[in-house]
DNA sequence: AATGTTTGCTAACACGCGTTAGCATATTAT
DNA sequence: ATAATATGCTAACGCGTGTTAGCAAACATT
């Protein structure tokens, strides 16, 4: 009989969750089934169910473990003095490494959180909103301060967003780079786009 | 009896390719059913095949038809004389115009191309990949005549092209800004981001 | 008006999906 | 050792899917 393998302090459960992020990463939430899922954690469909409720609870936990987590570092880098220029590459190289440490989870939030069921995706949505104008907020003070160019705060922070989702190309590109020179890169750009000299 | 309306020029498979775009882009290609599209486009879902020969022939034309689009316009550019950092932006421009006005075929061509099946899957792959090179391949030459900062090339298209893919955003977002605008702020970041001086 | 073609409909198919029920076997606690 | 609990299995369910067959209505051509 099958069994699925924990080690200490990692729940079975939290097994299958690992692995849908994985599957749901490669696969996209709809086009993976519990039966690929089940296979990946090596037992059958229906065991699962004794670890979790239902396919979308795997995708809430997904989205909300990582909202959750940049939510809690803003809250940090808000509360901090300094400049505004000095936040944001603060707030980046956060999202930068989320994105390279925590590629599956941090992506699939990102691009399948439309599958959620209603209470869970208004919520998410609006997580999502506030966060964004948070984010905005801090661009828009160096702005005011001169730190940053006069430019758009909310089409910033979305090209930012969306230029780190593009580590997912690195991460599946065969010839990388260091993780540490695609940071400096991806820093160099960006802040150098912000930075007002 | 319904019958799909066509105005001059358009066929009718041209109106569920394009209701299909749509379909894809809010649903997901496997989440969108051919029931749901049939529904949209005025009709039942098995008249569609008088039309179409599959679902995923529906996302071959969406897929290609971008890529064709791409394909042309860096031929065009790479033809052209003059700056570097200027074909450069002068691609961004294309990439955000066309984010700008084909949203639908453009967003589900990035976006679920995925699920393409095999022949098409790698033919559509490889045409990524050689644009992204050609790409690149602009950004270095601009780098060794010191038009560029000096950044990893392909680190920079990665994100480019995600941070335009960002416009989807924009499109959703009820406090829109004109599209001018956008494409001015874009402009300034990224190509500011990438100039040396 | 008669003919051939295009387009649409209803009905149905085979299939894969998420999930549940009921039972067997491990593991843990007493 | 015994009881209680956690975990896994097989079988099956209802449902939605993409797609096809066969026939009817609309249109185009002569």
């Amino acid at each position: 009989m099958a069994r699925i393998k924990t080690e200490k302090n990692i729940s079975r459960k939290d097994v299958i969750v690992t692995k849908a992020a994985a599957l749901f990463r490669e696969k996209g939430f709809k086009a993976a089934s519990m039966r690929d899922l089940a296979e990946a954690v090596g037992v059958e469909a229906a065991s699962l169910y004794n670890h979790i409720k239902s396919k979308t609870e795997l995708l809430h936990e997904l989205c909300f473990g990582v909202a959750n987590r940049f939510m809690h570092k803003i809250d940090e880098i808000e509360a901090e003095k300094g400049n505004d220029i000095e936040k944001v590459e603060k707030l980046l190289r956060f999202h930068i490494n989320e994105m390279i440490h925590h590629y599956e989870e941090v992506y699939v939030s990102d691009r399948e959180w439309k599958h959620l069921a209603d209470p869970y995706l208004s919520n998410f949505q609006n997580q999502r909103r506030i966060y964004r104008k948070r984010f905005a907020a801090i661009i828009e003070n160096g702005i005011r301060n001169k730190e940053i160019k006069n430019i758009d705060a909310p089409t910033a922070v979305l090209i930012i967003l969306h230029a780190i989702s593009g580590i997912e190309s690195w991460h599946r590109s065969t010839q990388k780079i260091s993780a540490e020179a695609l940071e400096e890169n991806m820093i160099t750009i960006l802040v150098g786009g912000l930075i007002n000299r």
